[in-house]
DNA sequence: GCTTGACTTCAACAATCGTTCAAGTCATAG
DNA sequence: CTATGACTTGAACGATTGTTGAAGTCAAGC
């Protein structure tokens, strides 16, 4: 079984070593341990990463992306993958109808300052 | 004139004293003094406030609405106020285009996780 | 002129998202 | 077996955007 090391996970995803142990402490990946107390991430750690980094660029704060996470088994089904991908597309055009709320409010600027 | 106090500007604006306090600090807005220290803001300080907080949901900065609104005088123009508009406008498209793009990231994320 | 509410400063705290450092341990190749 | 690079923890630091509190001052009405 591929077991990945910190760094390994860190260099399969792009991130930062001190971000992989972070996720970690935040409860987005899991790892075992070795009997020398290293971190030993199964395969789906890296994936799971890279979705958070998507989910992080679309605006969820970490605490989002673990509540995001969890509803993922540790050998998600396509189904389980796609009810994900469902949430995230959700969440990224729940954000982008704010930003054109915000638009919105920048077109009635001269009411917002009564000039 | 009307002068006004932390307190009128932040019912006004509708932002707390301490933020409006904190904003003079950054250089949002500018305030004269009393001859007690106390803040004096002009009129237009509520109006400056109002566009920082939209700037602020389309997802800039403090430092960078301080380079925006650096550039509108203390009486502006309705061309000043134009420029500021076509530049949050930007602004804000730009930010849509890139969660457009973090959405792209989520279609394709079986591939980003070669399930 | 005194009371009262609004103001002042400065410092500490808070949440978020990590990075960096020190001191020490583990794993592996040679 | 030992050197080396990768790993461990914990704590401090950093930016960002304010809030909260203490201790004290100001302004305005009565």
């Amino acid at each position: 079984m591929g077991m990945l090391t910190v760094g390994e996970v860190a260099r399969e995803s792009g991130v930062s070593g001190s971000a992989i142990r972070f996720y970690e402490r935040q409860g987005l990946i899991e790892a075992s341990r070795t009997s020398g107390n290293q971190r030993r991430f199964g395969p789906e750690a890296a994936c799971r990463v890279r979705v958070a980094r998507v989910a992080q660029r679309i605006g969820l704060s970490v605490g989002e992306i673990r509540d995001l996470l969890a509803a993922l088994p540790p050998e998600p089904s396509l189904a389980d993958w796609q009810r994900l991908h469902d949430r995230l597309t959700a969440e990224a055009e729940r954000r982008i109808a704010v930003l054109h709320a915000a638009l919105e409010d920048t077109h009635s600027g001269r009411r917002l300052c009564d000039l």
